[in-house]
Formats: C-alpha cells, structure tokens, sequence
DNA sequence: TGTCCCATATATCAACCCGATATAGGATGG
DNA sequence: CCATCCTATATCGGGTTGATATATGGGACA
C-alpha cells in the first residue's frame, strides 16, 4: 500500500491532476494519510508506464500545463487486487507525544505551549472533516459508508485526544521542571553479565 | 526531530546498546513513535562522530560483541536544546483507514477479518502499555509524570478507537458491498473550465 | 542428544517517502 | 502597484522502512 494504491483510489471517483489529488487526500485523509506532491507525480508517472493510469495534456489557457489522469480498467482491477491483499496497518509517529514523555525535562510555559498548539491543531482537523462531511452529503454523493465510517473515527479519536489533553495538562504542569540528573546512581550497561540469562528486565537502563 | 534524537533520550536512562535503544522503543513508544535498525545503526554512528554519545565496545562472551552507548555532556546538551527548539508534529498513517474509505469496494468478509485484526492490534498495544506502566511502578523509578501522560495518552485514544469501531461495524457490514460502478454520469476534469473561477468545490472529482 | 526455533546483537541496502525548492502565470487585496 | 496566494508540475537530498545477512547461546521437544 503505497503512494500508488492511494492515488488509484482517488481516480476512483474521476479523472484528476496530481494536484487534484493532493487536495483530494487533504480533503478526506488529512487525519489518517498524507502525501506530498515528491510522492504523487513520480506515483502518476509509474502508473502511466504500467498502463494503470493514462494521461491526456491539456495545454494550460492561463497557467500551466495540466496532466489530467483517468483510471483504466487494468487499473481498476489492480486497485481491488491492492485492497483485497493488503494487510493495512495503523501507523502514529508522534514528536509530540516523545516530548510529552520528557516533560521533565521542559520549562512550564514551554509544555504550556506546545499542548496548546496540539489542541489548536486538532480542532483544525475536526473542522476540515466537518466540511468533508458537508460537502459530500450536500453533493448527495450516494451513501459511502466507508468515508463516513473513517470520518467518524477519526472525530472520535481526536476528540478524546483532545479531551485526556484539558484534562490530564493540570498534572503535567504541576510536576514542574525536575531534570534527570546526570549523575544520579550509575546503574549502567556494564554492570550487568553480557547476555544475561534473565531476559526481558530492564532493557539494560533500568 | 529525528531518530538521532531520538537515541538521546533514550540514552538519558541509562547506557544502551543499539539493541538496547530498540527495545526501549518497543516498551514505551510502540504506540506513537518507532525506529528500526536501518535508523538506529547510522544515528549511533553519526552521533559518536559528533561527540554527542562515546561508544566503547565490549567484546561478546558468547554472542557478538557489543557497543555500549553513553550520553556526553554535549549529548545532554544537545537534547535539551533540540527539546526546546523543535514543534512538535503529531502524524497518522493508517492503511486500516484508507481501506475503510474504500469498503464498499470490499466483501464483508474481508471487511470483518481487517476490523477483528484492528481490535486485536489495538488490544495488544494497550498491553504493552500497562506492561510499561507495570514496570516503571514496580522499579519506582521516582514519579515520572511525562511517561504517564504518555501512556493515559495511548490508552484513551485507543480505548475511543476501539469503541468506535466496535459500536460502527455492524454500520459499515450492512452496507455491503455495492462498487462504484466505472460508468456513473462521467462528471470529469476536462467538464470544467481550466482554473476556474471559484474555487475550491469539488477538487474536480465531485 | 540432536535439532529447530527464538533472543541477543550488529550491520547494510534498495526502495520509498518527506520537505523544501524552483518555476510561472493569474487572481486577490490592501 | 506590489505582495501574496492559488493553481500546477517537477526534482532533489536526506531520512526512514523493511528485509536480509551473520553469529551464537538457550530452551523446547522428540
């Protein structure tokens, strides 16, 4: 499940530009899936050689020149194909969350800050799927159960995200800056046997 | 923030071999941030040609030899400030989600293996997670405030996941299994006028 | 007792992804 | 009138992922 699968899942729904279909992943996947635009144009040329996509030019009238894209019907098999195989997985990568765990190590207003930006940007994200949301059922775009189902996930998600954030800040702050001292007992490596035969306490730094 | 950085505050409990770093990744950020060999090796290398940690090998009674890494002065230095300088970004990548956009495009069947295989997945994280919150209590590691708003943190979005997906599936089951058909009314790109005027409904595909 | 698998431990590599940057015309707005 | 943004394509370096290779000791099991 690459750059690729998503991209024919976009034309799904139509021809596009690989502009159309960054905007189309900002739309409907910006709280679960990104792509930038070194992903997508290299994708939308490969599929075009594998006969997955084609493209037709259309010489820009006041901008650019627009690649338009449409799906073939190899394509359309090769995307069914892609969804039945795949094992998906659910990945997070989380600066925040790694900084969260040295708040010890953080001034106060510091922490204060970056939980405010990380509330900021999740209501940022809970309006984006608000207006999906609008706009494919102004659009009366048949039932799609599956992009409502992701759309409510992810509003449930964030929104107890947000929620353990108003309430759990109070505790973080209250800790207060405690360093890690460097100098603390030296319960290091070394002092343990080299492939101790007890496994699994500790992980050497205890 | 990269897996250099990473390294270092894993290094600021104690030395650790590469293996080490691994396993402390696995035990307390499996559910927001992970690294594997393939980053960990290159960071330790790069991070002892800059000072910032000192390596000294121990040759392997039984097994291959180890490299036991230390945090210098410069180290901590330098992970205090890179804490203080970056902004933290929070990202998901979720295949599982990108196919549920696409369920009507998949038997039920399937569908219900990937949602079964999403709970367990989701179940086994939490384990982890009281695993880790087991160990650091047992091994009073003095109150560490940071870590367990990380861990409240993983299992408040993951306990909303898994509720949602276990009050919405039956939801999504219903709905079956009825594709896009691949000729609907052709709405396409090339209907618009290039660079239209307003902006911003529909990105092309509606 | 032999054998198979697992955990420890380091390392590398190709493929891929991310973010920044370049280019360029048109529209918008102070 | 100039700054800024939006459309639109494209590339590049640096970083990450996931698989693979290598080596050995210990435990499970027949």
């Amino acid at each position: 499940m690459d750059v690729k699968d998503l991209c024919l899942g976009a034309l799904t729904y139509g021809d596009a530009t690989g502009y159309d279909i960054k905007k189309f992943f900002e739309s409907s996947f910006s709280h679960c899936f990104l792509a930038g635009y070194g992903s997508i144009y290299p994708a939308l040329a490969e599929l075009t050689t594998e006969k997955l996509v084609t493209a037709r030019t259309v010489p820009g009238q006041g901008g650019p020149s627009r690649k338009i894209y449409r799906l073939t019907e190899a394509g359309r098999k090769a995307f069914l194909a892609r969804l039945k195989q795949t094992m998906p997985q659910h990945k997070v990568k989380s600066e925040f969350l790694v900084l969260m765990h040295f708040a010890e190590l953080l001034p106060p207003a510091r922490l204060n800050t970056i939980l405010d930006e990380r509330l900021e940007d999740i209501q940022h994200q809970l309006e984006l799927i608000q207006e999906f949301e609008a706009r494919t059922a102004a659009q009366g775009s048949g039932d799609a159960p599956g992009a409502r189902f992701v759309c409510g996930f992810g509003k449930a998600v964030m929104a107890a995200a947000s929620e353990y954030i108003l309430t759990h800040r109070a505790g973080l702050l209250r800790a207060g800056r405690r360093p890690h001292s460097s100098n603390k007992k030296p319960a290091r490596a070394g002092a343990r046997s080299p492939q101790a035969t007890s496994r699994n306490r500790g992980y050497t730094n205890a």
